[in-house]
Formats: C-alpha cells, structure tokens, sequence
DNA sequence: TCTCTTCCGGAAATCGTTTTCACCATGTTG
DNA sequence: CAACATGGTGAAAACGATTTCCGGAAGAGA
C-alpha cells in the first residue's frame, strides 16, 4: 500500500504538500499539482480512509440501526425506509452503516456505546419502542440522530419523522361514517409501537368526535401479523352483537382479518367492510381490493435523511418532529349500509 | 469526549496500562485493571474506532455493494441475500457498510477506489454483470471479496456464491417431460445477468438431453418484470405452432405470462402448463398456485458470509466458487398433458 | 549478599493523515 | 531603501489509539 509519504517522495515533495493537492487547497504552484497528480496515478495511491477520519473528526458514514427487530431486510416497510435514507445519502456521499444486533445484542443495546467510538456522524433509529427509555442515551452522545417511525413517549421533543396517524385515522373512520357504519371495531397492531399507540389513541377519538359507540368486544390485538389479523377477526366475531365494520392498523392484519371472514362464510363487502392501512402491494391485488390508508416509507426515509444531513450541516431544523400526511385509496372491502 | 489519557490520569496509570486492560492484555495487576476499569466508567470512554482502526488495520466491516442495481432495498431478491449476510456478520461481530450508488456513480464505478482507502475488511459484491470487467480490480485491491449471485464469464475462478441454475433447469425440464409436454418456450431474464445466462443455456442443453424441439418462435425476453412476461408471453403465443408449456426465468414474469394468457381467453394449466423460478411469496397465492424452482437467497447470503469470514480469516477455501441446490415446488400451474 | 528470573508499569515509536507554523523568496507600497 | 504583504513550500505537531522496548521491584536460588 502506497501512502502520502511514498507519494511524496515520488513527487519529490513533502507530504504537506501532497495533501494540500489532495485537499484542493489553494497554495499550491499548477506546476507541483501536476506532478503530484501524475505520482498519485502512477503509484495508484488512495488516501487511508481511517487516518483521514481520525484527524478531521468525521467519516461520512451513518449509522441505521432498528433495536427491536431481528429480520430488518424481511420486512418490506423497513427496506422501504431505506431505500429513501439510501438515495439521500448518496446525494451527500454518505454511506450507510447497518448496525446487526443478534439476540444477546438487543437485550441490552447501549446507544452510548454505538455512538460513543465516533464511527459514524449520524445515526437513525428505526422503529424504536415507545418504552424504550436508553434512546435518552442518544441525547448525551452528542452525535445527531432521528427517530424513524417509533418514538419514545417523553416530555421533550426529539428529531422525528413518522405517520401522521391521527391523519390517517380521521380519513378513515370519516369515510366509514360517511357510507353510514355506526359500529365499528378495530384490530390492533403491537401497542409498544407508536403507530399501535397513536392509531388506537386516534380511533377513540374520532368514535367520540362522531359520538359512536366503542365497545371493548369490538377491540382485538393482532400483533400486526396476518394470523394476528386472523384471530383477532375471529374474536370480534364472537362478540353478541358484531360490528358492521373492522379498521385494521395494517394491511396484513386486514388480509389475516378477511380471511377470518370468509372462513366464517362472511362475505367482503356485503357483511363486513373492512379498512387497512399502509397500502402494501397485495393491497390492490386482494379479491376484494382493499381500502387502505396509504403511507409512503420511503418517503418517510427520505424526510428523515433530509433531516439528518441538516442537523450534520448544524441548521437549524425548522421542525424537530415531522409526520407525513396519510391518503385513503378506496377500493372494493368498504361498501355502504343499508 | 474522554480519550484514553484522560482515562490514563483518572487512574493514575499510563495510557498503556489503560490500553491493556481495554485489550484484554497480561501483565496488569488486578488491583490496576479495576482502578482502569472504574475511571473507564466514571468518564463513559468509548476507545474511538478510527484511531484504533488506524493502527489495527481492520475495521469489523465488511461493504455491500450492488454495481448495477439503483433501488437495491426494493428488491426482495436483494434484502434476502442481506438479511443472510447481516445474521452471519452479526455472530462475527461486522457491520455492514452498504454503497449507495447514484446515476454518475454507477456509470464509473471503481472497486480500487472503494477498496483502497482501507474502510472495510471484505467486500460483497452482489448481482454482478457477466460482462463487468472492472470485477477483475477486486483482486487487485488485496481486499478479500465475494462475488454474489452474478459473476463474470471469465478464465479465473473468483470467489463466487450462486444458484444452480443448471440442475433447477434440469428439475423443471424433466417435470414437464414427466407430464407429456414435447414442445416448451422459455421467457428470458435480463441476458447480462449470470442467472438469465445459466438458465437459458441449461434450457437449450435440457432440451437436446430429451431431443425436443428448440424453436426461437418459442423465446422471448422478459427482463425479469411481470410487465415483460406479459408482452414476451404475447410474442410467443403469436408463434403459428404455440408450445404446450413455457419455462419463466423467475416468478415475477411468470406471473406477468399468466396475466397475458387470461387476457388471451387461455387457461392455465389446462392450455398451457407454466413454471417459473424463485419461489418468490405471492407464487403460492396466486390463482392458480404457480409451479416453480425454489431457491433461496437467504440461505445465499449467509452462505456467502461464511465465505466471506474463512477469508478474512485467511483460512483456506475450500471450495472457491459454491451454488446452492434447487427444489422443484409443484403447484398447479402444470398439468399432465393429453 | 549477589544474581537471575518473573512480573508489571512507563516512555516512546508508530499508524497515515491533516493542520499549523515558520520560512523564504518575490513583488508592492510608503 | 525599509517595511510589508503574498504565494509557495517544508518541518513538525497534532489526532487517539496500539505496540514495542526498557527498566525497576519483588521474589527465588546460590
């Protein structure tokens, strides 16, 4: 490996020299420039990334880590995410760092030591529990972060970008109002989430702004899976008087939750309409095609990248906390009562 | 932030003594490791990596890179191969540090560049065209590397991970022999791509095996988008002489071909039997349940990983170039023929 | 008591850069 | 002519760790 030195020599310069060329600093005659260039071809050097960062105190490399989930490829609303950080980043001719946690890792991850070693000048934080009381930690490790899609239930407000569920809920039951439903039930995602959280916060709220009856028969937890979606289904169904309509706070859930239907020869949208939200692929193929609240993550990548490089670049963000708006695509699983 | 002199004072030993007892070293008196050890925690010091990189020469990260791809995390394909690849890197303690490449980038990419600035211990290359010949600077770089899921035609046997698309091809071929079929189409993948190139070679070899008819009527392109399996299945039903039976090189155009062939009034499997490649999620949903070629990429990327770490661990491969097994998976798409 | 290990701490070199500072020519101004 | 900018260069000091080498103290054996 060639380094400054040996370039230097070549070059018949010192190494001072040599790295103002390298730097594009002024100072430096056309005539030395030239036959440090033509060292630095000959000798195919490239200046050690390590040693470069050490001195300047910055790598161009941020860090994306989701603590609690183990599949983070597998899942096509975490790839989304960061198809939207990636193409931002290479805007900025930043790199992403994906930070793996194994079992043992997660259980006790300390943000103050991901961040502490100064590998990387920003980090997103995906998907963070609404308990996770360590994402503090990232405060006082004074390198800049955003939360992304999952906050931290706290006082003071910290870099974010998510859903706007309250949106996206507000939409939702309007249009169920609007073809004349008055029950409604809803199957939920895992409640240490905050879309969970917000969107079952939202619900309750929006059945009061339209004075309509909750009922807890009506309300099921279906861990944002299709099985959970499933059962959930199967619970609500059970209840003495049923619902004429089921918000689900996933598409997956929504599938799980129509097959539960039809299981139960039940049909879609006669008997039950059902909503779904994030708008997945399978969404629109369904038979029926679902009625989503649609949500963008890789637009939601790209804000929270967009926020970090202007918290890298010290500006100051207009908005910490940022949520995108939702959209409700009506399809065929929501039908007017009679 | 505390760096190891200030540790060093707190303690009231010298950085070196510090320095052992970071490392795990002999020679430290346990009665000096716990005064080390309690200054570490009072300061929250964090050994900063890249001065410890600087020294060490290594990083515990090994780079991602995907040369021809733009969207590499909306590719489930792509994410599989990543989620292997982060659950091996995990057990060895590696990040992964993924390169985004945009338009300019993409155009010229220069693995000596990537490489040689020391960042990253190992380098995955994923879905390489057969036809990249800057490949060949990887072995240049004197940085260890594996090619995943597409190499290049060339003398030398690079360290590779792939399908066997040859004993996939023979599966399928002799299911559908197996069923009566004599005359079988193919729609194609992208042809600069290993995969496509394997599968279509191995098609034509299948046939001469069984002395069935090759005809170019019967050979379309479908770029591996369900858009060109529609419109490469069109082309071959407007051969005069249709074959009874179309080999996909993947699910997505497979699906594509399906789509065509409902449009055109004809059914499957009952006009015509249709196999496609990658088992890929929906092909067990879809109407009717699509016949394939099961490979996993998953299991590629650790594959791959472990691979990767014999390397960096300068153990000896044992074999340079591996292909993972395929298994046919009969659904109903193909039907014994009449 | 002397010497020779054995065990451990401290000083200094090193990794490969960037950055600061000093210096020397030149040319320009008072 | 003195004083003073100014552009170009080299020498050396960081950056924050690891690693090597040296030497002192303690303990053992003669």
């Amino acid at each position: 490996m060639a380094t400054i030195k040996d370039v230097a020599k070549q070059a018949g310069v010192t190494i001072g020299t040599v790295s103002r060329v390298l730097n594009n600093k002024k100072w430096v005659s056309e005539d030395c420039r030239k036959k440090v260039l033509v060292a630095i071809k000959d000798l195919h050097y490239k200046p050690q990334a390590h040693a470069r960062r050490l001195r300047q105190k910055h790598s161009r490399i941020c860090g994306v880590i989701a603590p609690h989930h183990t599949a983070i490829f597998r899942s096509p609303f975490f790839t989304d995410i960061m198809q939207g950080l990636e193409e931002i980043a290479a805007e900025h001719q930043y790199r992403l760092l994906i930070h793996p946690l194994n079992e043992t890792a997660r259980a006790q991850v300390s943000y103050r030591t991901l961040l502490g070693d100064g590998s990387v000048d920003g980090m997103f934080v995906l998907n963070a529990w609404s308990t996770d009381a360590s994402i503090r930690e990232l405060t006082e490790a004074n390198v800049p972060f955003v939360l992304v899609n999952g906050k931290i239930t706290a006082q003071e407000e910290l870099p974010y970008v998510g859903f706007d569920n309250r949106g996206g809920v507000k939409k939702a039951i309007a249009h169920l109002v609007d073809l004349g439903h008055e029950r409604i039930g809803i199957i939920n995602g895992r409640m240490t989430t905050t879309n969970a959280l917000e969107r079952f916060q939202a619900f309750q709220e929006m059945l009061a702004d339209h004075q309509l009856e909750f009922h807890s028969d009506w309300v099921a937890d279906g861990d944002f899976e299709e099985e959970g979606g499933y059962k959930a289904c199967l619970k609500i169904l059970s209840a003495v008087r049923r619902p004429s309509a089921i918000l689900c706070a996933n598409d997956l859930m929504a599938i799980g939750a129509m097959r539960a239907l039809k299981d139960k020869g039940l049909s879609v949208p006669e008997d039950m309409s059902i909503v779904g939200f994030d708008n997945m692929e399978e969404a629109a193929y369904h038979e029926p095609a679902l009625t989503t609240v649609a949500f963008s993550a890789y637009e939601m990548g790209k804000l929270a990248a967009h926020k970090m490089f202007q918290m890298i670049a010290e500006e100051p963000l207009v908005e910490k906390a940022t949520t995108l708006q939702a959209e409700l695509i009506e399809r065929q699983s929501t039908k007017k009562i009679n």
